[in-house]
DNA sequence: TTGAAAGCGATACCAA
DNA sequence: TTGGTATCGCTTTCAA
């Protein structure tokens, strides 16, 4: 055994070679009971098997991928962990793609398009061959990366208008739109937003927001109050006990997500505001506490779990086609579920379009 | 430039050598204007990045990672991404080891020790230089597998009777046992237990429940009541629903976490059951929404950022000094807060001990 | 400061 | 079915 270069734990490193020694075959037929095991004689089979159990033999992953150029990692990229959104999104991605054979490589961006492109750098780095992002906006040179490197990209959660591979999303300003005009219906018109920080979705929804308000002639902009802060429940109480302050609380409210809405619903309870007869309360993403809540909570259901299991098949039957995108777009929609928390105000005036189950259209 | 294996994507990839070659200078050279610029003449830095920025050239961490035998990767092993304690732990431990240089790689054991141990042996087979791992209790071969990697190990959130490496925790049977006696001191005796899935730590806490209650002949596993779920608002909720049908309603109810607390509290509003005076509700962990709730919901505040942020300095401390542990176990203990939903039943017998800020000694 | 040569530990290709 | 040998792309060692 040659040893030019002995690095100082090397005792504790069994290779191949060594295995492939203890058994008296060659490391190739090692390699080979390993992966495709009814390639090799039970014979041999039986030798490895113990020789590797004996030296506890653990393959070495970068040997593996730089030998075979494939990395069998796929790069995931979420603005943050620190969401159930996001873990939910995860899970249906893990569910997917590890019984194919793949491992996930998770990095968070914080909600920086900077971190984003470092990010990206360390995935291609790793040779992962596809990637699954979630949101549209990149740098330039993220862009460039991703288009250069020649691997299936999936965007996630918002709608592109060039998206870069394929994109599956929900429509988030349409939802924003959809989700006041639903208020607006039920007779409310001082409405405000609640948002937390002003993330690429927040912003769209914010969007559709203020487009919806700004075709009955009201302002919009001016009712939004936020924080640049996870959006918490917590927060939510926060912001309401900022809005009770100053005297601005408005008839209804449509929050950024139903952590928001059911801190703003508790806050309402400790300032003895009745919900929805003082205010109404609106939320988003329909998260599972949302029916349970007292009073239920009105909130838009999106579709996070197919939206990971959509990008995930999608990223699977690209890896083993490699043919071109049959279609560029997936547009999984929303649907607005009406509970107590937004009862009508006043005697409706049009009808609410069979509770405004409206999907965006595919 | 030969190509007796070439693969399909050869064209994309851009190695060192042909940086090098467009630089006109050897590939070793590259290396070092990338990882150590100083060690490079201002001329050739300057050469070599426009011919990496021109070629995109993106490093190769497989070769990398064979050539120097470091991964720069550390492996965290978590039951599951879909719970907040879980995730605001790993905010720590990003916060604390990216900057120092490393990778995590996460992998998520979803409560089984099998996939804990798959786990343990492709985190190995990376060659992660270090392994945090929340729990104690593992496969044999899982730590014959730990032992044998040489590498430091730290196993967090339950104090090991017989831990790996460095064991950074708080005592969560005395934590239960404490909470329980809480309830008792203040007047509650037949209290109920409520838990979704039996994970490790639910069922220590449990255990010091079961203790606390039969030390004052009071039988506790009686009272405890199950779901094989992640523990949700909503589970807390529906938990609660079903003791109400079995009118089993208890006087005071210990939840294994606020979300089951705050689940519980919401239905009991629904079922026209005041807290705390038709049943208190205590609540752990002390997420960021206990002290907002209404009423606000007492609670065992953990210190899951600490243990993180300790957990990842504790494993660069000991990648750098090698040196032998000065310590096995680190105890950073709990607190209990006392809020509105459990307050004293009868007229206190005891001191409540200073509202019983109690931690585990270190 | 720069470079030549020799691996790192596995797999692909081809031959036996 | 099994094995020999040439790589994969980078870093270490040693020398200039």
């Amino acid at each position: 055994m040659k040893k030019t270069r002995s690095k100082p734990a090397d005792r504790a490193r069994v290779t191949l070679d060594e295995v492939a020694a203890a058994a008296r075959v060659s490391a190739i037929t090692v390699s080979r009971a390993l992966r495709h095991p009814q390639m090799v004689s039970e014979e041999l089979r039986r030798r490895i098997d113990g020789a590797v159990l004996r030296l506890g033999y653990v393959p070495n992953i970068a040997a593996s991928r730089l030998a075979s150029a494939r990395s069998h990692a796929i790069g995931i990229l979420v603005p943050t962990l620190y969401n159930v959104i996001f873990s939910e999104y995860l899970q249906a991605l893990h569910e997917v793609l590890l019984p194919a054979g793949y491992q996930l490589v998770v990095v968070n961006s914080r909600y920086s398009q900077e971190e984003e492109e470092k990010a990206v750098r360390t995935l291609l780095g790793q040779r992962v061959e596809a990637m699954i992002i979630v949101g549209v906006n990149h740098t330039p040179l993220t862009r460039r990366m991703l288009n250069r490197a020649r691997i299936p990209v999936v965007e996630t959660f918002q709608i592109a208008h060039q998206p870069i591979g394929l994109n599956i999303a929900l429509d988030q300003v349409q939802a924003g739109y959809d989700a006041t005009c639903f208020l607006l219906d039920r007779g409310y018109r001082r409405i405000g937003f609640l948002l937390g920080q002003r993330d690429e979705r927040a912003l769209e929804r914010l969007a559709g927001f203020s487009k919806a308000m700004a075709e009955r002639g009201l302002d919009g902009e001016q009712l939004a109050m936020s924080l640049p802060c996870p959006s918490t429940i917590a927060l939510g109480a926060q912001l309401m006990a900022s809005l009770h302050e100053r005297k601005r609380v408005p008839e209804a409210l449509f929050c950024i997500d139903d952590n928001l809405a059911l801190g703003a619903m508790q806050e309402c309870r400790r300032l003895g505001l009745k919900v929805p007869e003082d205010v109404a309360i609106l939320g988003f993403h329909d998260l599972e506490f949302a029916a349970c809540a007292s009073p239920s909570l009105s909130s838009v259901a999106t579709r996070r779990q197919e939206l990971g299991t959509l990008a995930a098949r999608s990223v699977l039957e690209m890896l083993e086609t490699r043919a071109p995108l049959r279609r560029k777009t997936v547009n999984l929609g929303y649907e607005i579920r009406a509970r107590e928390s937004t009862a009508s105000r006043a005697p409706e005036r049009r009808q609410a379009k069979g509770g405004h189950p409206r999907r965006g259209e595919p």
